[in-house]
DNA sequence: CTTGACCTTGACGCTGCGTAAAGGTGTAAT
DNA sequence: ATTACACCTTTACGCAGCGTCAAGGTCAAG
């Protein structure tokens, strides 16, 4: 299998201009050139582009990625699980930049504010989380688990806003519940909107949603006396009412662990 | 309160040459300039680089900034929208290229093979995305319901953006039990670490944290089947060890609903 | 033999600053 | 009044990682 760059370029999908530049600063070389000095590609040139590319993606410069891979102890397996964790890692700080965008969003609606010290927190933090992702196993071997906390401490910023958030959308399952019993049919309109919010409440928590869990989970609001206290601050009976109204939303009936 | 430019760099953690970068191009002028031609800032412009620094730190060039800060009718909001769109684009290619690393994994692994144009899967899409971004609507039409219902559902689509955050959380959740489950001890750093991940996934549904409510909670996916058959997946016995490790961690002894 | 898609090298342009260089100020201490 | 020294100014070049002409050579098809 031979490539052109054009050919390369395309299947990689970058452009000829960047392959020529991997060319001249000796990052990715031709296998051959031809007779008028096409540049021809191989297999192996093939492997070592994409590794490229997984290196540029987590976002290093093309200097280091040089020398990562022309390394001669190069692990490439070993290599790739870090890799991983890194993109693990960056998909994490993008959810995180994609919080605060939304975050900034609803401020913006006048939905809510957003303090200050609140702006300035998610900021500070990013720059905590530059230097620890520049200075990631630096740090790490200098300062040891310390440090290995504090970024644990941003997902827990992030799961504070979230917070928030959910917290809002519990309040609206709990008022919804109340209207709802107070009409009295777990069948009616206000009943089977209270399960829906309920189910969208859930999305957030759940690995994967199913029916069958659903139910399962409002069996267990009744049986457990520490769910049941919670709905009870709705309505008289509420844990029960918000069970019969999700049975008949999913179609599924639960089994009680007590039955 | 006026700022000369080291002032403000310091206070705000930029350098000087920012900040004279920044009157350069006209994105943040001083207030005045004074007898020796020294910039001087007043309150206004502080908080105008906060601002600026705020959408940097979401990751806009200077020319986006600009526009939206400087031209009073231009819409934010929807300015915002956009990035996160381009946000979730990016994400969208991040979980694409971490499928192809573990693809790669696996076919260094012997376990399977990979023809050349699918080491570049998660690079094209990139392409793709970006097309999609530029030519969105078209898209749409050729595409159909998929993307189309995800756009018009917004709750909907909102908590399956949030879904997909969440799925990688409890992910993470499940890759530390499997871990901390094969060092064995649930006292240990791994397995303590793992009962920490988890009370930070619960956050996001639960209206309240109480060491009690998690320690039940850790008690009843021992007693029902089917979150026990769901944390067996990352180890044997990772329900009851996933407990024990909870139960250590918040010094609750729960109890079971069938003691 | 022409057309048009491909290839070559060369060179300048872009962001968002870092980093001198060459010089003028402000002020505190002598 | 001088000196020291930290501060300020403008000008200008440098960096990565290419995009984007420009000016020309090559190859397969018709």
């Amino acid at each position: 299998m031979e490539y052109t760059v054009q050919k390369l370029a395309r299947m990689a999908g970058v452009s000829t201009r960047t392959l020529r530049y991997y060319d001249e600063i000796g990052l990715l070389e031709p296998a051959r050139k031809n007779s008028s000095g096409y540049r021809i590609y191989g297999r192996e040139e093939v492997d070592k582009l994409q590794q490229i590319l997984f290196y540029r993606e987590l976002g290093m410069d093309l200097d280091s990625i040089q020398k990562i891979i022309s390394n001669p102890s190069f692990d490439g397996p070993s290599a790739l699980r870090m890799h991983r964790e890194k993109l693990l890692a960056r998909r994490r700080q993008l959810d995180l930049l994609i919080t605060n965008v939304e975050s900034t969003i609803s401020a913006a609606e006048g939905k809510s504010t957003m303090a200050d010290n609140e702006k300035f927190k998610g900021f500070k933090q990013k720059l905590v989380d530059d230097n620890e992702q520049q200075y990631g196993e630096e740090i790490r071997g200098k300062y040891g688990n310390d440090t290995v906390d504090k970024s644990n401490a941003k997902m827990l910023n992030m799961s504070e806003e979230k917070y928030e958030e959910f917290k809002s959308l519990e309040q609206e399952v709990l008022d919804a519940l109340a209207e709802a019993c107070e009409a009295g049919d777990p069948s009616g309109e206000l009943a089977q909107k209270t399960a829906d919010l309920h189910k969208q409440w859930l999305s957030f928590t759940w690995p994967a949603y199913s029916k069958e869990a659903h139910a399962g989970l409002a069996q267990m609001y009744v049986d457990d006396e520490r769910f049941a206290a919670y709905y009870e601050k709705a309505c008289v009976g509420g844990a029960k009412f918000l069970r019969d109204a999700i049975v008949i939303y999913t179609g599924v009936e639960p089994e009680s662990s007590f039955e």
